[in-house]
DNA sequence: AAATATTTTTAGAGTAGTCTAAAATATGTC
DNA sequence: GACATATTTTAGACTACTCTAAAAATATTT
């Protein structure tokens, strides 16, 4: 149906809408894909002549209603595909996005409504982030960042803002992943670092930084 | 590491060299992917230059070492991804082809090597086509078309010559399908056709062409 | 072995996607 | 609000793949 540069920059758009509320600027768009902003513009046009995208010269792009449901489905396909990957097939974490990043291309809704049915219609991949299900709607959680709670308080680690493999790489050294429990010991009143304890064994200290990252939900 | 148009060209090559043992045209090539015969020219200069098939103009190509391997990772490939659509999605075997022609150009074989282990070393693929393993080698097993069966011998479907669609779907009519017994009752000695036993409830007749499309071993 | 038919290659062109460099437009600052 | 800076678009070029039509080579027929 559309070309893998065509999803790839709808997905583009919409991952930046989903950030800065405004439209998306050409160069932002060549920055997430490593592109030239000339070839940006070409894609752009393209996807507007389609209807895709809602596209002023010089002021950027917002994603059409169909737009918007083809990536919302992209990114459907690429998350399930990563809990296919981690659950199933043993892939770390850390390794499961790029892989992703091409099984998600593969067309076909029938392959992906019946990978969900035997994944058991997850609802957050393997790095926390909500499962649009069929109809597009994502499930939403209450949740807060580590650096949000106050020395004393605990918190399971439900998901993570960055996905930097090196991030990731980084939480497995120190043992922390999915569903570990986060308690807060003390907090640097000058830096806003933490001291946390991991499962109630492991003492660690991350950075303000670090603990923004960290999503968690109340233990 | 390859483009799918050029794997799509080295499976064709090894596919039609099965068959015939002389060096594949450019004809048969074309014909196979339902290409232009020029642009199968083009591509056959780019995979000699690549060093993949060795050709000769006007002669034909054959497959160079590499481009053997390559071949036989992509078939594997290609079965390990219907195994898996067939028994853990649930595809019927007539649909898993089409699917698995997309998948089979992911590139990685950490992947492919894990899907296989998920899959617990699969041999055969739902067509009863034999899975090469890692280092490229295919299981071989003794079959015969129940053609070659004689009036009283009994048949276990190990696989089908025929993989279209629609003789798929004439074999599920039939309730044939990977496994079942097949005794043949009576051979037409004008046509070479067969009245036959499927599982020991229906009773069906076969054409000669049909039937040597039905590999089975006894029973 | 000449004439004919078939196969294969070459020539030239089109689509899709990408790039660099230059031109056009917009933005921020004094 | 003019000017310097940054952003975006245009222009032109390149790679990859595909095609049709014509030319070249090979194979077949008589």
């Amino acid at each position: 149906m559309y070309t893998t540069s065509e999803e790839d920059h709808l997905k583009a758009i919409f991952k930046i809408a989903e950030k800065e509320k405004k439209a998306v600027s050409t160069n932002s768009i060549a920055a997430f894909l490593n592109t030239a902003p000339a070839s940006v513009t070409d894609m752009i046009k393209k996807l507007s002549e389609k209807e895709l995208i809602l596209y002023q010269k010089y002021k950027g792009v917002t994603l059409s209603p169909i737009g918007s449901k083809i990536a919302i489905q992209l990114i459907r396909k690429h998350r399930l595909w990563e809990v296919f990957l981690a659950e199933k097939l043993g892939f770390p974490w850390e390794s499961v996005h790029e892989l992703a990043e091409k099984l998600e291309h593969v067309d076909s809704d029938e392959l992906i409504n019946k990978l969900e049915e035997f994944l058991n219609f997850p609802k957050y991949d393997p790095h926390g982030d909500p499962i649009p299900n069929v109809d597009g709607k994502f499930t939403l959680r209450t949740q807060w960042s580590i650096a949000e709670f106050l020395p004393g308080q605990t918190g399971v680690l439900i998901g993570v803002k960055e996905h930097d493999k090196n991030f990731l790489l980084y939480l497995n050294d120190m043992q922390i992943k999915l569903g570990s429990q986060i308690k807060v010991l003390h907090k640097n009143n000058y830096d806003q670092s933490l001291r946390v304890l991991i499962e109630g064994r492991f003492e660690n200290l991350i950075t303000k930084n670090v603990a923004q990252q960290l999503l968690v939900k109340k233990a």
